[in-house]
DNA sequence: AATCACTACAACCGCCATTAA
DNA sequence: TTTAATGGCGGTTGTAGTGAT
């Protein structure tokens, strides 16, 4: 956090050039908030202008979104979001943008506050515990990693996708007790996530890396948690995609899935199709903006509306304890 | 009561992609 | 086609709050 910036004395703010930065006064807030409820999202700098801010409208955008957004949902995260983002991030890494849309209410700001602050540390604690207590049954966590997340996991019949980084990935975790089947998460997403049918010819990395088209130079990054190589499009062609795309979007993904073709030599998806995809999306989203007056409100029926944390959390797969990431 | 260590989280920074001129 | 402006994202910083000593 930053000290607001005074409002120096005795001057007319909005005639001072020099841009406030730090803390936002609830004055601030007001004025962007009365803004933002009248007139709806537009050109952030215009925003910044228009609504009387000594602020850039890239600051302003932040404050909007991270914080006065009316759709926000405010306080600790539930277990069961908790385990939604743990496994969000298994599948995605650090992309906070891609986890927050799949999480109602939710920011990709305070998903990677919390996960910084609070998940990663937890899981660095299971990691020593578990790394100490290799000949232990994985399955019952002891530490208070274990009685806090893991447990909270476990009531929703849920473990986490946990992968290691490079340093220590191969060894100890592999000597788990009951450990046998080192999960990728491209592993599952191939066979649907369901991991309770492992299949054993998939171990070979680069045979199935190649299948859906990735050059078998191709490695996960646990460090980063994506796929080296792999990051293109991975959101849109691997993730279960947003609750708020509707059939016929869905119907335009498939489409377009199939105009992802591989490129021969490369194995890589073409990036241009994916783009195309987007566009199309993101054009959607728009016209139903302009319909809808506000865009806030439509990012709110498109969203909110239609968000079932209890559906999401369907698609949060049970499977063993098995690789995990510590960044 | 003072100090220190730690945590949570708001906000900034820099980079990249997209769009408009 | 080039360039500037803008938006979006992930990484990082810095401070208020809190608990321990």
């Amino acid at each position: 956090m930053r000290k607001p910036e005074p409002f120096s004395a005795g001057k007319d703010n909005h005639s001072n050039n020099k841009l406030r930065k730090g803390l936002w006064s609830p004055e601030e807030d007001d004025k962007l908030m009365n803004y933002m409820l009248k007139n709806g999202q537009g050109c952030w700098s215009d925003v910044a202008k228009n609504a009387g801010l000594q602020r850039c409208g890239k600051s302003c955008r932040l404050r909007w979104i991270n914080y006065l957004r009316p759709d926000l949902k405010r306080g600790a995260f539930s277990p069961q979001e908790e385990a939604l983002i743990i496994h969000l991030h298994s599948l995605l890494g650090n992309r906070w943008s891609q986890i927050a849309a799949r999480l109602p209410g939710r920011t990709d700001n305070e998903i990677k506050n919390f996960w910084n602050s609070s998940v990663k540390k937890r899981l660095k604690t299971l990691s020593a515990t578990t790394s100490s207590t290799s000949t232990s049954d994985s399955s019952s966590p002891k530490d208070g990693m274990g009685s806090g997340l893991m447990i909270s996991m476990q009531e929703q019949g849920i473990m986490p996708i946990m992968y290691m980084d490079s340093s220590s990935a191969s060894s100890s975790m592999q000597n788990m007790a009951g450990l046998n089947h080192m999960v990728d998460p491209l592993h599952m997403l191939q066979h649907g996530l369901n991991m309770s049918s492992a299949c054993t010819g998939c171990l070979n990395t680069p045979q199935y890396m190649t299948q859906i088209g990735v050059g078998t130079g191709d490695s996960f990054d646990g460090e980063n948690g994506a796929f080296g190589g792999l990051d293109i499009g991975l959101g849109e062609l691997f993730v279960p995609p947003l609750e708020s795309v509707n059939v016929e979007d869905q119907k335009a993904k498939t489409e377009n899935t199939n105009k992802w073709s591989t490129n021969n030599n490369t194995g890589l998806y073409n990036t241009n199709n994916i783009s195309n995809y987007n566009n199309n999306i993101n054009a959607r989203a728009e016209n139903l903006a302009r319909v809808n007056g506000n865009c806030w409100e439509v990012d709110q029926e498109l969203r909110m509306g239609e968000w079932d944390l209890e559906e999401l959390m369907k698609d949060v797969p049970s499977f063993s304890l098995v690789d995990f990431q510590i960044q």
